[in-house]
DNA sequence: ACAATTATCTGGTCTATACCAGTTATAGAC
DNA sequence: GTCTATAACTGGTATAGACCAGATAATTGT
């Protein structure tokens, strides 16, 4: 393991990306312990906090566990090999080696009704601009999107080519605003008959309904969205800690 | 705000407990400033890294959000009250105050077929304990829940009495196996005959089924489950961040 | 050979200090 | 007044030490 106080990032992240490399690359192999916090500390010649704060990356990630008194071990398989994080679809596919594309289906400017305004924290009268996108992995309907964002914040967003672009690159690029944290919620229903001929499935199908409500770094609330995702080719996956 | 260091709590945790209620309470409210490390640090005579670990269980609660150069600042009003972590069932539901109870339909002790095997490490022709339950809250049945735990590790498991002891409470307590960590996937799926009658709900219906597999604390797989809730009453809600 | 004790590991917490890089407020120049 | 440079913040990272309690390995005494 090289680390280097060149380098933009901090030793800490140098230090988790090397960790998180050998745990996928099966050097440090599931059920076996890893090296202790000091070893490494005295190894790299860092101090053991600085590589204590690698590890917590890994231990929030699942990677590996930690547990008083033993020796942190690496987990062993997990379900879903990307950590959580939260993705918007384009990322999320991608990252399962999938082409994206994007249908829209809308992009207006309108009045924010009383719902969307007040979970976007804005005035009565306030406007949004809302899109609805098709999304598509390798040609196919997965999904079906429903964006809202504060027009005042994101004035020329419907400018830009949504079908090509992601939002939230476009947020954070050209006007600021770095999506941070999402509170979402998935249930399941039924599709209509207008949302199953979208995705070309059959009507009364079970699919994934997420909600969420994004946040920047700041706290301002940027986004409220509304997915469909087709039940039969979608799946959530999580790792859950306590 | 007081803390003490005869308190078995350490520190840290004792100033983000009371922080937590400090903003549900509304002492600090949302989308203003809280003061910063350092005047904390002073006021409560601590280090300004004990101060610091204990707002990092915040920003992961998603409680409040930190951004580089500007202030800490009280998060907006969550979907989500309850903190994610992971919970069982009856936690979960307790928690919204409702009464849960079981119907147990299944609690044997059998030979691991190949995939539940391999999910939980055993040899083939290991034994596991399978337990079938109906959850219910307030009366009312909510889930399908469905666990398979290894019989060498929880060898009495089905002695106890599922109906009213939680199995998360029962391997800590009596095995001293803690879960910690669970990856967990959920899909939307349409309720079979047996499944929807157990349920009371229309076959067909929508229900969200959720596979889970479970880690103690040294990386042991302590259980796979199954479970399938119904889709007009259940939601799963929780915060994601990036 | 076995059981009990002890030494030495582990991670968990904490201190006091330091410097950096962004952000914001302030004071000065115009 | 408005603009600009600066000073006074903020959180982000890092150090080098320290002590604790739980887990384990080594060493004893029997």
């Amino acid at each position: 393991m090289r680390i280097s106080v060149r380098n933009p990032q901090p030793i800490f992240k140098q230090i988790s990306t090397a960790l998180r490399h050998d745990i996928e690359r099966g050097v440090l192999k599931p059920y076996t312990a890893i090296p202790s916090e000091r070893e490494y500390a005295e190894q790299l010649k860092v101090s053991r906090m600085t590589v204590r704060a690698a590890i917590n990356e890994l231990v929030s990630d699942g990677l590996v566990l930690r547990s008083p008194g033993r020796a942190t071990t690496v987990a062993g398989k997990k379900i879903n090999k990307s950590a959580f994080g939260f993705m918007s679809f384009s990322e999320d596919m991608q990252s399962r080696g999938m082409k994206t594309s994007s249908t829209l289906l809308k992009c207006v400017e309108e009045v924010a009704d009383a719902a969307i305004g007040a979970q976007l924290g804005l005035a009565p009268g306030a406007r949004i601009i809302k899109i609805e996108r098709v999304r598509l992995a390798d040609g196919e309907p997965m999904a079906l999107e429903s964006i809202c964002v504060p027009q005042q914040r994101f004035p020329t967003l419907h400018n830009f080519d949504l079908t090509k672009h992601s939002v939230y690159t476009l947020m954070e690029r050209e006007f600021g605003s770095r999506p941070s944290i999402a509170d979402e919620s998935i249930e399941a229903v039924q599709l209509s008959v207008a949302e199953a001929k979208l995705l070309k499935v059959k009507t009364g199908s079970c699919a994934l309904l997420a909600r969420r409500v994004t946040r920047d770094t700041v706290g301002n609330t940027i986004e409220v969205a509304k997915a469909i995702y087709r039940g039969d080719r979608y799946r959530v996956v999580f790792t859950r800690q306590r």
